[in-house]
RNA sequence: GGGCGAUUAGCUCAGCUGGUUAGAGCAUCUCGUUUACACCGAGAGGGUCGGGGGUUCGAAUCCCUCAUCGCCCACCA
């Protein structure tokens, strides 16, 4: 240990090592466990107040965390402290998240490089491998949330996967089950061909591409019909306009306004859809709109979502010619199938052009739907897939909303939640992968026979069979369940029964939207500590997560899993833009933290990544932070070493004493209390610059100046010295703690100096500010 | 198309429910200090608070309107 004179403290201070020196002394002291600041309250004879808790977003297991993690987590830490200062018996639960598509993707490609075939290695012993690959990579992310100082109690962190979870998880999605609210439904989802799942609509985003308008000619096929067409368009069938020319192989009607007088008596009348020849009719829909192109709409049921509306609306035939991957198939003639839509599309184009049948292309741009993992562009396809039916939940989210029992900063975010539940579609939750969450159901039979029974109501097994082809093995009937059902009572035959597991996996939202009572359920602390106070996020998955969390947490419990959402700013590049990988413009907060230390980030964080902001990254401003950590150094050090070895026990004594009062005491007494307020209302910027400007122009610039004039002539050891002296360890004790919740590293660092003195006991962490 | 938000000093932003000469950090300039700290101190310059209109004794703050920018949601044959 360094010998305890304040001389010998180093002129700077040296974030690196004391981050790592005051981390572990926290780790440590146990102060991290509510259990732990309970007791030490009760010992200290302070008053006891609710337990403080938060759950915290987990961070992809096998990745970095980046600028927007520490930043969330440099606010979660903020509130923790501070709320562990002030009587609340603290608990911060982390986490890592398995992060389905994504670590799906990374997993095979590590297991590639290792030359494993994951379809050989099988889904089992794949999940196996994956588990232990994420539980290994997660120290990573971990000690970077250490590293921002993070007061989470470790012991009790959870990964996302972990049994303990997927108990809660499967037992919300059995309740939910037998309520009716999770279903199974045939509709159009958002296929990504790559990544070879259906996704959400949030799992999804527009981008602006090229792309064409091409005009079809649908001949008619009665020829009066064609004569009169021919005088009123110069063509002898109705034209079509489509930016997906292969979809027509899949159109069963085409569609015009009521209202369009070229188009009304044609109402009712058939067309030959070409080169598939199938007869298909014009109906009249209102909502086509009569600008739009030709003011006639194909109709493509099984590949978009508003022809799938339309369809229903006339009872539509449904012809799904593009599969899972994007690829051609189905009812459409052999030389397209297997075709990528795009290689249809041109061979379509050609083939209606040497037909006469093709008017003109036009180039355009138009917004496409894309994955928002790979940016693949979304084929809308007809698939079976589980859904939570959201309204009824949304609709107690949106009660507690208004009567505020849960409240978003900022206020416009609430509005926008507001919207979001009001508009509330649909909720797929089923994904075609392996990592995840498997959905607990088994099909009597097949799935393909459970499926086949819903889309033919009446029918039996037996027309099953003889309409398929196959033999069923089981009544078609689902069950709920994690272990395989051993009877089925619907299945009174002679032939086997056969059940076949689900093998799709939860969307990653639907078990994270369970985080706040599955963690607290999980340490069985459910009844302490939920509901949770206040949960912080970035405002980009408001809709993903918060909102989730809301319906899934009401519905479980009944109570909003938290009082408070905070949605601290977006942090972008420099130049304003995004931060992303493709752009290469990406910062590492580690990078930051070695050049600048730990507190002068958070600092940052406090009073530019405030809610409803962008953050544009600004390095002046860290470094003008770390000026301060390092002025708080040097105040405290030259404070130490003004006391000489002769007057330190009677420092101490006076400290003791605590007998202080006049100008100096008031004005920090005034302080702290504004801090506290800032802090109570979530004002971190107000409260950032609050303390600055306090410790740095008052304390440092004013009091301490002003002592050391007034100390100057007096000899060592008189009762004056003794009292300016002790009066400012006092206040700089007091300036510490106020600044603790924002800068814990240099104020601990500065508090376990003036321990080594003796003019300090304990860790500062734990202090309760008065 | 719908929603939300922004526009204040050279730059990035504060400014709560309207109230004395509009603030901070960084940048710029002047002076000082080298036994707490040059990652320092004292001080200075710099803004008709996007335009226009209104409410008010009083508006950066409330209302209307226009302009520009950003984000989100939905759709696009």
């Amino acid at each position: 240990m360094r010998d305890s004179k304040a001389e010998n403290m180093p002129k700077a201070f040296d974030s690196k090592s004391q981050e790592e020196k005051i981390y572990k002394l926290w780790e440590e002291s146990g102060y991290f466990k509510p259990e732990n600041v309970k007791k030490y309250l009760e010992e200290s004879n302070e008053e006891i107040k609710r337990p403080f808790v938060m759950t915290l977003p987990p961070p992809n297991a096998n990745g970095d965390l980046h600028m927007g993690h520490t930043c969330g987590y440099s606010f979660h830490d903020a509130m923790g402290r501070f709320n562990r200062m002030t009587g609340h018996p603290t608990l911060l639960i982390a986490g890592k998240d398995h992060a389905g598509i994504q670590t799906e993707t990374v997993f095979t490609k590590k297991l590639k490089a290792e030359g494993v075939d994951k379809w050989e290695l099988g889904r089992d012993e794949f999940s196996k491998r994956c588990y232990e690959f994420c539980l290994n990579a997660a120290d990573n992310a971990r000690n970077q949330e250490k590293r921002i100082g993070l007061s989470a109690d470790w012991e009790r962190e959870f990964f996302t996967l972990d049994p303990r979870l997927t108990a809660v998880v499967y037992e919300t999605f059995f309740m939910m089950y037998k309520d009716g609210l999770i279903y199974r439904d045939k509709r159009i989802i958002n296929q990504c061909p790559h990544c070879r799942t259906a996704l959400a609509d949030v799992d999804t985003y527009h981008k602006e591409m090229p792309g064409i308008f091409a005009y079809i000619v649908y001949p008619f096929v009665d020829d009066k019909d064609k004569k009169r067409a021919k005088e009123r368009f110069g063509v002898e069938g109705i034209t079509v306009a489509t930016t997906r020319p292969e979809t027509m192989l899949g159109d069963t009607a085409v569609a015009v306004n009521p209202k369009d007088d070229r188009y009304r008596e044609f109402i009712g009348h058939k067309v030959l859809l070409p080169i598939a020849d199938r007869e298909i009719p014009i109906i009249g829909e209102d909502t086509v709109d009569i600008e739009t192109g030709t003011g006639a709409l194909k109709v493509t049921p099984a590949h978009s979502p508003v022809d799938f509306e339309i369809a229903k609306r006339h009872n539509l035939l449904i012809v799904n010619v593009i599969n899972e991957e994007g690829k051609m198939s189905g009812d459409i003639p052999e030389r397209f199938k297997g075709m990528e839509t795009i290689e249809c599309s041109k061979a379509l184009v050609d083939e209606l052009d040497k037909l006469g049948l093709f008017l003109k292309i036009e180039r355009i741009k138009h917004e496409v739907a894309v994955c928002e993992r790979c940016d693949t562009p979304i084929q809308p396809i007809i698939s079976n897939q589980w859904y939570v039916n959201t309204k009824p939940l949304a609709e107690k989210a949106l009660d507690a909303l208004k009567n505020g029992d849960t409240t978003v900063i900022p206020e416009g975010q609430q509005k926008a939640l507001t919207f979001f539940f009001e508009n509330i579609q649909p909720w797929c939750i089923s994904r075609q992968l392996w990592w995840g969450h498997r959905i607990p159901i088994w099909y009597s039979g097949s799935k393909e026979l459970h499926d086949w029974m819903r889309d033919n109501p009446g029918k039996t097994t037996q027309d099953f069979e003889k309409e398929v082809g196959k033999e069923a093995h089981g009544s078609g009937k689902i069950f709920a369940s994690v272990e395989k059902p051993e009877v089925d009572p619907d299945w009174n035959n002679e032939k086997s029964l056969l059940f076949e597991e689900e093998t799709d996996v939860f969307d990653t939202w639907f078990s994270s939207g369970q985080w706040p009572f599955s963690t607290t359920t999980a340490i069985n602390g459910f009844d302490e500590y939920y509901p949770t106070d206040v949960m912080v996020h970035g405002r980009d998955i408001l809709f993903w997560w918060s909102a989730r969390m809301m319906m899934l947490g009401l519905y479980r419990t009944g109570k909003a899993p938290f009082h408070t959402i905070f949605l601290h700013g977006i942090i972008n590049a420099p130049d304003g833009s995004k931060m992303s990988k493709s752009r290469g413009n990406t910062v590492s907060p580690v990078e930051l933290f070695d050049k600048y230390g730990v507190d002068s980030l958070r600092l940052w964080y406090y009073s530019d990544a405030l809610p409803g902001a962008n953050a544009p990254l600004r390095e002046e401003k860290i470094k003008g932070n770390r000026n301060f950590v390092n002025k708080i150094w040097n105040a405290s050090r030259f404070v130490m070493m003004n006391i000489d070895d002769s007057e330190m026990e009677g420092v101490k004594k006076k400290l003791e004493e605590g007998h202080f009062e006049g100008g100096r005491v008031k004005m920090t007494k005034e302080h702290i209390k504004k801090v506290i307020n800032y802090l109570t209302k979530h004002q971190y910027n107000l409260g950032a610059e609050e303390i600055r400007e306090f410790f740095w122009h008052e304390y440092c610039d004013k009091w301490i100046e002003e002592v050391k004039n007034e100390i100057k002539e007096e000899e060592v050891g008189t009762e004056k010295r003794l009292n300016l002296l002790t009066e400012l360890v006092y206040l700089l004790k007091e300036n510490l703690k106020a600044m603790h919740p924002f800068i814990p590293y240099i104020t601990e660092s500065v508090w376990q100096e003036l321990v080594l003195m003796g003019l300090a006991e304990g860790i500062l962490m734990i202090e309760q500010i008065v």
